[in-house]
DNA sequence: CCTGGGCGCTTG
DNA sequence: AAGCGCCCAGGA
């Protein structure tokens, strides 16, 4: 009799012991009964002398022979479920593919291979008047034919007739695993020759391989990231072993995909979050069997298994898309962090505009800091330059001479790119005559306004209604919109150049299949001219036709409550003017603001993201502010307000401490959302081990305390926003 | 007396 | 989280 011990997918956070006669090894899945119901656990570990031997109950199957969380995987799960503070068979559950949460197989599913029966050629002789049966049978006649392929080429009416007859029989068996099946056919396409500082780039990766080394690659826009990131991966590949790659959601485009395959003429596996649960275990499955050299994904691709692990690279390593905002809130560049390490393998964080977070890491040598700072084949860099709005006229949002710019660029034929953060029409309706604003009753927001759908919209819960002909509060017929979004620029532009041809790109205009690429493909056709969207600009599209950006409004980021807003919005900015222009067409981009003169906005247009960076840092340092000091937020949202607001206060009271700061309850910044108020306590402390002792040795209590189960509450360790 | 919903307890 | 027993209200 052996004793284990089992994460069970529930919110409690320990382990449970159960009993069997042959030992699993740890990772391994098992069918247990929890109470009153069937669950599938992972064993963690082994126990030789159980607590409490009359509770136990037996294992019901043992559904894995190899373990599905390899040593590396079960390690990462540990220390997720340490560092986020969070139930480790809740941990386990979010790391495995769906079908393998059910209990499905972790191996591959068997082929189906047909044979040609005996006496094949009295078979043949007997099927002289039917050809296609006689063509399928022969094909079979050297060797067995996998049945997708021999399907290929032969209805299955034949394939089923020629078994009728008993010519041809089936036989099931486990897929060949091919590990390093990529060194066969690896070939590595014409490639360009590295610039100087790239040069060192690849050296000092490739260098570093068998070991843990991360490195920030800090490279300005057009400075050729990715031809380090190939060369590197040559290398890896060359040696036989796997890379993985995370990027951003919206920046797994089948171009970015392409490029990597084209080089080296290989199989990619891809992990994105429309991936159906079949597709996603079968990259999965080829990951683990280290069939796959590269696997490409989105935040959760960190979870995947690696038979030879050589590498991994986080592209755009400051989006904010890495970081999970339900449940097991992780960081998938920190797990990459703590993967890396634990793989013992080099890692590579690249962007243009480094998180404030890692630039701290590189520059005082926690990671390596390899830097490109030339714009290959010599383009210029976009020239930044902020407009004045005060005392202008503004029309939908645009300065006159911001128009008068614009139809300059136009009229030389080049491309205008209008940024607004704002989709919709217009961010609120009110009446003129009474005041009367339209608000989302479960969210106490304005409706934007959707004039396209013809409907009042909430942006932070998804409710709508019809737009009002009267207000409904004085009857008067003066309602009119607040503010401006992309569909009102949109309708201004329009009747202001018309003839120009524009396109609006946010999530309403773009949802669809494919249909962002579309839209991508068309504007770098030129078959528009005028661009006028959301944050989907900035992310890693190139429009070399650009000439002119225009990013409308500055101003909100600037005194924003979120101290994060100005890193943000500088990040925005960078990217965004990194996405226009080339050699030929040196670029401009000018920002409209209220406040010229503030010095952040000054910092940025005057000295680069590079330089904001790092006086955004001293100016972190000088405030106690992350990186230098570390954070935890609990949550609490209720109906009822003031329970969630007394379940904090509770919190609160268990947590007093020395060394970690309390702040609040506060409001969220987002004060009301889908009916519930949510109000939060900010936890923070130069020493992340205070915070999380303080919270780990609080969390059984605050557990118990009676109001927890009478609101939502979660806890998010390093949050990246408060909203 | 029966039904149903809310609540709180337990999970090895 | 979710299944279950327990208790109490409401209808006949």
């Amino acid at each position: 009799m052996h004793f284990v011990e089992v994460a069970v997918p529930v919110p409690l956070r320990q382990t449970f012991t159960y009993s069997c006669d042959i030992l699993p090894e740890p990772g391994c899945r098992v069918s247990i009964s929890f109470g009153p119901r069937n669950l599938v656990g992972v064993v963690t570990g082994e126990l030789t002398a159980p607590e409490n031997p009359d509770k136990i109950k037996a294992i019901d199957k043992i559904i894995d022979d190899t373990p599905v969380l390899d040593r590396v995987l079960l390690k990462l799960c540990h220390w997720l479920s340490q560092y986020y503070l969070h139930p480790i068979g809740e941990v386990i559950h979010t790391v495995l593919p769906v079908l393998l949460r059910k209990g499905e197989s972790a191996s591959p599913v068997d082929e189906v291979w047909w044979h040609a029966a005996d006496n094949i050629d009295e078979n043949l002789a007997a099927l002289k008047r039917a050809k296609r049966q006689y063509a399928c049978l022969e094909a079979l006649v050297d060797e067995p034919v996998r049945e997708g392929d021999l399907k290929n080429t032969f209805p299955s009416t034949i394939i089923n007739a020629l078994e009728e007859k008993g010519f041809i029989r089936q036989e099931s068996k486990p897929p060949p695993l091919r590990p390093k099946m990529w060194l066969d056919y690896f070939d590595v396409a014409k490639k360009p020759l590295p610039d100087k500082e790239q040069a060192v780039a690849i050296s000092t990766i490739v260098q570093s391989r068998s070991r843990f080394a991360p490195y920030l690659l800090e490279g300005v826009t057009g400075s050729g990231k990715t031809e380090v990131y190939l060369q590197a991966i040559e290398d890896v590949l060359a040696e036989g072993r796997q890379v993985l790659i995370l990027v951003p959601e919206i920046g797994l485009t089948p171009q970015t995909v392409s490029r990597f395959a084209s080089r080296f003429g290989i199989d990619i596996g891809i992990l994105h979050s429309q991936l159906n649960d079949k597709d996603r275990l079968s990259v999965w499955q080829r990951a683990r069997a280290g069939e796959l050299g590269v696997i490409i994904g989105t935040r959760s691709a960190i979870f995947t298994p690696m038979k030879f692990p050589g590498m991994i690279i986080v592209d755009e390593e400051h989006d904010d898309s890495y970081k999970q905002q339900d449940g097991l809130r992780y960081h998938a560049r920190d797990l990459a962090v703590m993967r890396a390490h634990t793989e013992n393998i080099p890692l590579v964080l690249g962007t243009a505009t480094p998180s404030l977070e890692t630039l701290n890491n590189a520059l005082t040598k926690r990671y390596g800091h390899l830097q490109l700072t030339k714009r290959a084949g010599g383009a210029s860099k976009t020239h930044q330059q902020v407009l004045d709005v005060r005392d202008q006229r503004l029309q939908f949002g645009i300065a006159d001479g911001m128009l008068s710019i614009m139809r300059q660029h136009l009229s030389m034929g080049n491309q205008v790119l209008v940024f607004v953060n704002r989709r919709g029409y217009a961010p609120a309706l009110i009446c003129h005559h009474c005041g009367h604003s339209y608000d989302c009753r479960r969210c106490e927001r304005p409706y934007t306004v959707h004039r396209t759908q013809q409907r009042l919209q909430c942006h932070h819960c998804g409710g709508a209604r019809p737009i009002p002909r009267q207000c409904e509060h004085c009857g008067e017929n003066k309602l009119i919109t607040a503010g401006v979004g992309t569909e009102q620029i949109e309708d201004g532009l329009a009747k202001m150049f018309p003839g120009v041809k524009q396109i609006r790109i946010d999530s309403d205009s773009v949802r669809g299949k494919d249909k962002l690429q579309r839209s991508l493909d068309d504007i770098n056709a030129q078959k528009y001219q005028l661009l006028i969207g959301t944050q989907i600009l900035s992310k890693g599209h190139h429009f070399p036709h650009v000439t002119l950006v225009v990013v409308l409004d500055c101003d909100g980021a600037l005194f924003s409550a979120d101290f994060r807003a100005s890193e943000k919005l500088a990040q925005l900015v960078t990217q965004l003017a990194g996405r226009a222009g080339r050699a030929s067409k040196p670029g401009e981009m000018w920002l409209q603001t209220h406040n010229p003169g503030h010095p952040l906005l000054q910092d940025l247009v005057h000295n680069g993201y590079a330089h904001f960076a790092r006086q955004a840092l001293d100016e972190r340092k000088l405030s106690w502010m992350p990186p230098f000091q570390s954070q935890a937020v609990i949550r609490s949202e209720a109906t009822n307000g003031e329970l969630a607001w007394e379940f904090l206060e509770q919190v609160r009271t268990l947590l007093q401490s020395e060394v970690v700061r309390l702040n609040g309850p506060l409001p969220c910044l987002i004060e009301k959302r889908q009916g519930r108020y949510r109000f939060m306590l900010v936890l923070q402390s130069a020493q992340r081990k205070a915070i999380n002792d303080l919270l780990r040795r609080a969390l059984p209590n605050i557990t118990s305390l009676p109001t927890a189960s009478k609101v939502r509450w979660s806890l998010d360790v390093d949050p990246s926003d408060f909203s």
